[in-house]
DNA sequence: GCGATAATCTATCACTGATAACTTATCATC
DNA sequence: GATGATAAGTTATCAGTGATAGATTATCGC
């Protein structure tokens, strides 16, 4: 059951980085086999062939390695966000477009989701504040593109609500509920997926759009 | 500084409930201040005035103890919402007002709102499975009222869409999309507060009666 | 007073994230 | 090729965590 991880030999000088990215890929593979709290900074060193104090060489803290891994699954998000601004035009449809497209991210990359929109900040300030906001920030460069389709919408006299913003953070939200809940809570007795996942979509352009 | 709690006399033979409220209370100030995860058992125990492994007669786990907490603020949940049903009539009006109780529950008591549906449940099971779901099941009795009303909307014809259970499931993750966000994200620049409360609402309305 | 038992304590465990101080491999330079 | 600097990695250890075992003390019915 063990994983037989072979430890790699010693990284030459300047390769360090090679090191850093074993460690992201033996932590996410451990992540999201069983989620983030129940991972130990043992297990992850193991994985990756390496002692457990050699994991601080490469990040300050057991935060920062996974700030570092939300980053990324957000470079991937925008990507994605990037990618669907080519086909754009003020429509309903592709309002609906935009919306599915956040939800499939969220689904695809629980962990990353989870890190950047549901780990809780203690109230002393701990986790996001010490890793700079990293995540959150990165999260919301991938939202950007979805603010600037609402505020096209707006613009095209689309909206229901005549603030924008407003608008915008209210869809965000109403997208968000569906996806945390769909991550936090998968034995919920929901009804069937896609078409919950369609209705909700439904729901909340009728709600957003004249 | 630090809390100077009395500790009080050895409770007589009967009286273990009243210790273990003693806790609850301690418990419950302590996580309202610092946060669930910043809180220690010890920090629990000293301010209860007890030893910390003398919590454990009391609790079977730290999450047990949490989880007790949970179920008692839905209570309170619940007895707003069975208030509120004497005045229900199928209106949009009164759709609104149900939607604001949840909201203000969620915001007024939002330890108990993230035990019951943010806490992430582990990959092996291992937080709600020990408690036997019961926060969860506190915050879905709670929400069984509002149910209630969006059947009673959808029997009078005013949803839009057709199939209540559905409609009911995505109005949910509509309104805890605000509540966990504005719990998890206090400081991300939101809109006026109030004003995006009755935005959402009025977002959720229309997209979800006719 | 006496035995039973509820209430509680002290001591300790395995584990967590993190740090200090030491060792070893690699590399550019003479 | 030996040398010194430094990157890469180690072992040993720390304070703090939730939890358990077993002894101890206070209260009760008799």
């Amino acid at each position: 059951m063990k994983a037989p991880q072979v430890r790699s030999p010693r990284k030459a000088k300047g390769q360090g980085g090679e090191r850093r990215e074993e460690i992201l890929d033996a932590a996410l593979t451990l992540f999201s086999a069983k989620g983030l709290q129940a991972v130990s900074t043992r297990q992850i060193a193991e994985a990756a062939g390496i002692s457990q104090p050699g994991l601080y060489a490469y990040f300050a803290t057991k935060d920062d390695l996974i700030a570092e891994l939300c980053v990324r699954a957000f470079a991937k998000l925008s990507a994605r966000m990037e990618a669907g601004k080519a086909q754009w035009t003020p429509t309903p449809e592709m309002f609906d477009r935009a919306m599915m497209t956040y939800i499939d991210f969220g689904l695809s990359e629980p962990d990353a989701y989870r890190v950047a929109f549901m780990v809780e900040k203690s109230h002393d300030g701990s986790f996001l504040s010490r890793s700079g906001g990293r995540p959150m920030a990165a999260g919301l460069e991938a939202f950007r593109g979805f603010v600037a389709m609402i505020a096209d919408l707006h613009d095209h006299g689309l909206t229901a609500d005549d603030d924008a913003l407003r608008l915008t953070q209210t869809l965000w939200a109403g997208l968000h509920g569906l996806v945390s809940l769909l991550i936090a809570r998968p034995e919920f007795p929901w009804v069937e997926r896609e078409a919950l996942i369609a209705a909700h979509i439904a729901m909340l352009r009728r709600g957003a759009l004249k």
